[in-house]
DNA sequence: GTGGTCTAGACCACG
DNA sequence: GTGGTCTAGACCACA
C-alpha cells in the first residue's frame, strides 16, 4: 500500500491490484463526490505518472475509461477535464450506485442472510462508528 | 452464460469471468445455505468437470479452495463431502457476510450516498419485489 | 462545442477534434458555398485566434492549408483573401466532394449494405425533413 | 499499404494510419457482412500479431474494442469469438450505418450540394461499375 | 507542453 | 495454450 497526494487528489495504490483500475475508482470517487469540482482540470497522464511514480501508459488507460463513461473531456494540447455536466456525472453515480447495490443483495441471498439481519448489522456499525468518532 | 445442473446442485457458468471462482462460489452458496446437507457427497471432480463441459483441473482448483476454507473434506477412495460441522459452515458464512458488508459500505461511501438513503431504496425494491412476484 | 461568429464567418469549436481542421473545413465551406464571396477578405490570423480564444499557430496552419488549396491568396501588408476565380473553387468543391462520395461508398459497402438501400433511407430522410421542419 | 491474410480472414495494413483501428475495421466488417459466422472463433491475439507482423498489444487494443461494441466475447483459455447474438450484430450495424450517413449528409450539405445531383452522380458511378465488372 | 500510437519484452491468471 | 497488466522508451500530431 501506499499514499500519494498530486495536484491535490489522494491517492492509495496497491500493487496486487491493477493500477489503472484503483486510479480510475479514485478518479471517479474524487468526481463523483465533488472532491474535483466540475469543469476542473485533472493532472496530465505524466504528471499523475510522475507523481505515482508508474508508467504513463497504465494512467492514459485510467484516463481514457473516464473518457468513455464520460466523467471527463480531453481539450487537445491542454490536458484533461472533468465534464461540466453535472447531469452526466449524476447519471454515472445513479448507474454505479444501483449496480453495486444489486450485486450486494444478491450476495447476501447467495449467504441466505434476511435484508432486516444485515439492516440491522449495518445500522449498528454505522452507529458505533458515530459514537467512536472526534470524541 | 449457462445454466446447468449436477449431482442436484445448479450451476450457472459465465465465460468471461474465472469458472474456479464461479464454482467456487455456487458450491458455497449452495452449503451456506443448506441446499447441501451437512455432511454430504459433492460430485466427483471428473463427474462436475464432465457435466459442466469443462476442464477437471479447473474443479480440482475450487475443491481446493473449499477445503482450505474448512467447507468441505476428502474421504480417500470416496470423494469429497461437506464438513458436519455446523459450527464451520457458520463461521465461515458470517465472514464472507462481513467482508462483503464491509465492502459494500466502502463502495457506497466512495459514491458520496449516505446510508440512509441506500437504505431507503433497498427497503423500498424489496417491498415492490414482494408485491410484483411472479404468482 | 463552442458556436462563435468572427467577422461574419460562423465556427463551432469541439476541443476533442484537431482545431485546425475544424477551422479549415468551416472556412472551406463558407467558401464553397458562397457564404464568403470570391476576392473577399477573410479575418487576420490574430483577429481569428482572438476571436475563437485558440492559439495563432493553430489559425496559422488551417490558412496555410486554404492557400495550398488555392482557395486564398495572402497579399503583403493587406490580409488573406479568397480567390477570385470561380473555375478553382468549382475545381476544389468536386474534388472534395468525390473523395468523400468515395469514402462514403467504401463504408456502404464494408457494412454490407446496397445502395438502393442506403438511397431509399436517406430519400425517406429529406422528405421527412421537409415535412416536419420547425415552421 | 499490405496485404495479409490470417485464419481466413483478408486484412490490408496501411503502416500510416493507426493500426488497431484499421484491424478493428476489418474485423468488425467481417462480422457484420457475415464473412466471420456467429459464434465463430477469431485468430487468438498472438496468431493475429505473428500473422500480420505487429506487436500482440496492438492487436489487443482491437480486441477490446470489439469485445465493448458487443461483437466478440472472451472466454476464458480459449480464445475470442464472435457474438452469438445476430440481434446485436444487426444493431451494431444499423447503428454505425446511421452515423455514417448522417456524417456524409453534413458533408454534402457543407459542401453546397444537392441530395438529388449526388444522388444521380453514384447512380451513374455504380452503372459503370456494373457494366465493367467481369464482362 | 498535451495526448495518442506502437514496440519489445516481462510477468501473471486462467484453463 | 489463452488473454491481461505493466514497463520503458520511441515517435507522432496538435496547441
Amino acid at each position: 500500500m501506499d499514499q500519494k497526494e498530486v495536484s491535490g487528489i489522494s491517492f492509495q495504490i496497491d500493487f496486487s491490484q491493477p493500477l489503472y483500475e484503483q486510479i480510475l475508482n479514485q478518479i471517479r470517487s474524487a468526481i463523483v463526490r465533488g472532491e474535483i469540482g466540475l469543469g476542473e482540470k485533472i493532472p496530465s497522464v505524466r504528471e499523475l505518472a510522475r507523481g505515482l511514480h508508474i508508467n504513463p501508459n497504465t494512467v492514459m488507460r485510467a484516463y481514457q475509461e473516464l473518457e468513455r463513461d464520460g466523467l471527463t473531456e480531453k481539450r487537445r494540447g491542454q490536458g484533461t477535464f472533468v465534464t461540466s455536466s453535472s447531469k452526466r456525472v449524476e447519471a454515472f453515480r445513479m448507474e454505479v450506485a444501483k449496480e453495486q447495490i444489486h450485486t450486494f443483495i444478491e450476495q447476501m441471498k447467495n449467504l441466505g442472510l434476511t435484508w432486516e439481519n444485515v439492516r440491522a448489522y449495518i445500522d449498528q456499525l454505522l452507529d458505533d462508528d458515530k459514537g467512536g468518532e472526534n470524541p
